[in-house]
DNA sequence: AAGCGTATCAACCGCCGGAAT
DNA sequence: TATTCCGGCGGTTGATACGCT
């Protein structure tokens, strides 16, 4: 207990303490009380992506604070990446990006991120969950028909192959390799109608259309189509499952380049500038047929 | 039509490295 | 320098959709 005559200075520089103490290191984003879990609200999401739009992705931990959402800044975070944020494409894996991913798996192991930086319009969440869903099974199936010397060669555990991981970088260059990520029929995703839906919104409560340059972001690939407003439900129809038992690497459209250029120079998308200076790797993923031979996975891959 | 099993995917959990204080 | 948290990542879970009997 501490005398009378000191207790007001003394408490000053008790709350001064106190603050010092708990801000030692870094003040907390959120507490977790209050904090609402589970599935996203529209409202919710249209929250987020306004306020993203005006003051741009990153200091998660102010974001539930400043838009009132009881989320904590993870998911907001996690909500933004995975779903909400420009440029993604979501459904329909095309088979080149199937290929992409399979060889990617095979050098890198579970490296969801880094292979994701190679497909720069889907998530590492969204080709996680297609490598185990769709790409694991159909490995699976096919290996257990396989040569095991052959087959040994797929990666389905978490190790990568490390030893051509290492040659492949260590013979990569400082080019810039650009990987082309093909599109076939896309499903809007919801994430884009609630865009659309942000900007009519948005026109319609502010007849200033012309806000801030962040607002670029959100007229991404799809900004001149459209009539997709399909809120797709994220299911793989069956046609391109079937796509990897007859994976034809020639058709490919690389139509998407600009979307990917845009994204870049908007900087918005993170995890994919600067993917690593792996023109050599890069070559070598786009060449499926070495991919095909060294991962021992004939055509009908 | 109902019940059950399976597939899919959004979201959470926990860990780690690095940044902030 | 120590402490604390943020941001990123991979693994896992749970709700829902779908398909089969």
């Amino acid at each position: 207990m501490r005398g009378n005559s000191q207790k007001s200075t003394h408490k000053v520089e008790e709350a001064e303490e106190k603050e010092i103490i708990i801000n030692m290191g870094r003040p907390p984003c959120c507490d977790k009380v209050g904090i609402k879990k589970g599935p996203w609200t529209p409202e919710e999401d249209i929250i987020l992506v306004s306020y993203i739009q005006e003051h741009g992705p990153g200091n998660w931990r102010s974001v539930p604070t400043n838009t009132g959402l009881l989320r904590c800044s993870k998911s907001c975070r996690l909500r933004w990446t995975n779903y909400l944020r420009p440029g993604i494409k979501r459904g329909n894996f095309t088979p080149h990006e199937e290929g992409m991913i399979i060889h990617l798996q095979a050098l890198l192991g579970n490296k969801w991120a880094a292979i994701a930086s190679y497909l720069p319009q889907r998530t590492d969440n969204d080709i996680k969950n297609y490598w185990n869903t769709h790409l694991k099974k159909k490995i699976k199936k096919f290996q257990s028909n396989l040569d095991p010397q052959i087959s040994s060669n797929i990666n389905l555990t978490p190790q990568p192959s490390f030893q051509f991981v290492s040659k492949s970088f260590n013979e990569s260059n400082t080019e810039d390799g650009k990987v082309n990520t093909t599109s076939s029929s896309v499903y809007a995703s919801s994430a884009e109608n609630i865009s659309r839906l942000l900007e009519g919104w948005m026109r319609s409560s502010s007849s200033n259309s012309n806000s801030s340059p962040k607002n670029s972001g959100f007229h991404h690939q799809n900004g001149g189509n459209d009539d997709d407003q399909v809120v797709g439900n994220g299911t793989v129809c069956k046609h391109e499952f079937d796509s990897l038992d007859n994976l034809d690497y020639g058709n490919n459209n690389h139509d998407d380049d600009d979307d990917d250029d845009q994204e870049k120079k908007l900087g918005k998308v993170e995890n994919i500038v600067n993917p690593p200076p792996l023109s050599f790797l890069e070559n070598w993923l786009l060449d499926e047929t070495i991919g095909q031979e060294v991962m021992g996975i004939p055509s009908i891959f």
